[in-house]
DNA sequence: ATAAAGTATAGAGTACACTCTATAGTCAAG
DNA sequence: CTTGACTATAGAGTGTACTCTATACTTTAT
């Protein structure tokens, strides 16, 4: 599979590939004899991956980190556990301030200050 | 209130009272004879409005948009009114986000794929 | 055979929200 | 009256996550 048929089932574009490929995210593919990528169902894997943790607020950077994790070869090691019970309590505190934030502003606009 | 008081009254920075300012998200404040700021408890509240804003996800560019009817003679005000309920159904939006991720996340450290 | 589409690279540019630098004027304390 | 803290400005730099540009080679379609 080449760049374009990766990007397009991975909802991505081609730039972001490679990007991500720079920065380590994404494992290098091999090359054909013209140089072109050759991808693999793994990359289509790795990018569901990282789509997932993305939309949940993770950064590159700690993504880039439980990706080894989840190719392992026990799907649920500890580390990757953690990283995503942390995750949730982070998102926990979000919903709390959210909440606060939320009352803050229902004050505005019932005066009595 | 000069600027290292509002700053610290605020919890922000004085670079970011100046980047404030620059984009007009903070209001202009008055000029003593020295040409320094003189702030008023105006900018605390619109300082506090930005902070909450900020800390349930709006952008900046969002807030601006908030800022002058917090600012208007009436304080209830239906543009104000409106406003607020806006950013509360976009607080309700962006909790709804949240648990979404959690469940996505909850799912992963529960696997049965 | 030629043009269009796809791929390659390095590096520059974008957007957001600051944060820092350099230079210079102002004010309070010793 | 000098030193140090505070303020002023424009503009450059940072970090994240892309996105685009320029140039060049390869493949596909007509």
């Amino acid at each position: 599979m080449r760049a374009k048929e990766l990007a397009k089932a991975a909802g991505v574009s081609k730039d972001t590939l490679r990007y991500y490929e720079n920065i380590g995210l994404l494992s290098k593919p091999m090359r054909g004899e013209n140089d072109y990528r050759i991808y693999s169902s793994q990359h289509i894997n790795e990018l569901k991956f990282i789509k997932y943790a993305k939309s949940v607020g993770f950064e590159l950077s700690k993504i880039k980190l439980a990706i080894p994790h989840i190719q392992s070869p026990q799907p649920n090691c500890p580390l990757l556990q953690q990283a995503v019970k942390e995750q949730l309590s982070a998102i926990d505190a979000k919903i709390d301030e959210l909440q606060e934030a939320k009352t803050t502003l229902q004050k505005w606009i019932t005066p009595h200050d």
